[in-house]
DNA sequence: TCATGTATGTTGGATTTCCAACACGGAGGC
DNA sequence: GCCTCCGTGTTGGAAATCCAACATACATGA
């Protein structure tokens, strides 16, 4: 627990804490330090949700099984990222996903009651709120875009948020061409297409990831 | 605030909580009444995102204005809902949305300080961080359903996560075809197609909001 | 310079979806 | 019985997507 002070910094459960009271807060919430192997297991399915994770070193997966017993990976966690949370705080007995290191891996396990009681640290406390309604914030964005129907409407949905977030009708996006198709679920070719449409028509222009919007029509 | 029992009862933030203890914890939070009239703005886009707001009585929307203007709504809420809530705890500064009353309203609004220092009541805050984690289980398994590709995808997507929920390969399912079809995102004729033909295809049997799944290829 | 790899744009055909329209059957009211 | 309404299934053509393949441009390194 001693070296890692760039993930736990980087994890948005200990924002705001001051880098000499994070060892003690851990210590009042009874954090575990913990190494796994690749391949084993930090968090099984069916297990109880009652801890959360901070991935401290290494990389993992979360993943789980579907009703045919397909593994089916849900997303890769990194170094400061914060995982099961969401079932913990869900109150949700029995976690339907599992957690599998894919590297050699160290990890905190902290039980939610640790954070609650605990803790003593308000902000710990105050953050872990934070985290689970940004994400929600991020989820309810990203079903506005991707539950159009056409790929021009989820194009147009994203870039007008884009530009709305920015606060100007020229914005660079994070993604490149494959990412921002993975992002609104849908063809690579057919995306750059449409984009190439969009600026014949005089809607946008673009060049790479910087983007601008002309006239207000074509939606 | 002597009135609504009911739809404090059925507001998720006050579960567990005995019912004559609500009306202490509502004034130790601070909560405020308010009414407002058709077409009123409970909350104005824009403006500071430090409440969230309990709908006693009526009907209201939660919407906003895209880039060109335009008005979309996002949801409607009914009495025992609760508004807001992501916003403020993520720590936003002002609201990217409004809320309208589309009937004339009863509405608690609370400030999220009072939620988390006045209110002494511990329940209350562990309500509010359940019920953000539930939402996002929520959102994420249906960003899971809805990420794939084809209708097909889609629908046994949704029926395998119906069958594990129900723990069984039988099951109802709370939508009728057109509610299906939204929530999936895909139009309900092909919807109905592809149930037909994956019942010629024994893969499922169905009848109404009746499912079974037999057997286990066809994905 | 050349080879290689990567990101992006473009194209054509197969597949799928959407959309509108209609058929069918049950529930309920007259 | 008869009618209407509503939910569901079916169908055919228009439109959009996907997929694979290839072209282009640019950067990197041998």
């Amino acid at each position: 627990m001693q070296v890692h002070f760039e993930a736990l910094a980087r994890c948005p459960l200990f924002e705001g804490v001051p880098g000499e009271d994070v060892a003690e807060a851990l210590a009042r919430m009874g954090a575990k330090p913990a190494r796994f192997g690749p391949g084993e297991l930090i968090f099984l399915e069916g297990s109880p949700a009652d801890r959360v994770g901070i991935l401290l070193a290494g990389a993992a997966r979360v993943q789980r099984e579907d009703f045919l017993g397909n593994r089916e990976i849900l997303s890769a966690l990194a170094p400061g990222d914060l995982f099961g949370e969401a079932f913990a705080c869900a109150g949700v007995k029995r976690l339907p996903v599992s957690v599998e290191a894919v590297e050699p891996c160290r990890v905190l396990l902290i039980r939610l009651d640790g954070i609650i009681e605990g803790g003593g640290n308000d902000r710990v406390f105050l953050n872990l709120l934070r985290v689970l309604a940004a994400k929600n914030l991020r989820l309810n964005e990203k079903l506005a875009i991707t539950s159009r129907r056409t790929t021009r409407q989820k194009l147009m949905a994203y870039l007008y948020s884009q530009a709305k977030a920015a606060g100007s009708e020229a914005f660079t996006i994070p993604f490149d061409r494959q990412g921002l198709a993975d992002y609104l679920g849908v063809d690579r070719s057919a995306l750059s297409a449409e984009i190439g449409k969009l600026r014949r028509e005089g809607v946008i222009e673009s060049e790479k990831n910087r983007f601008r919007l002309l006239n207000v029509e074509g939606m």
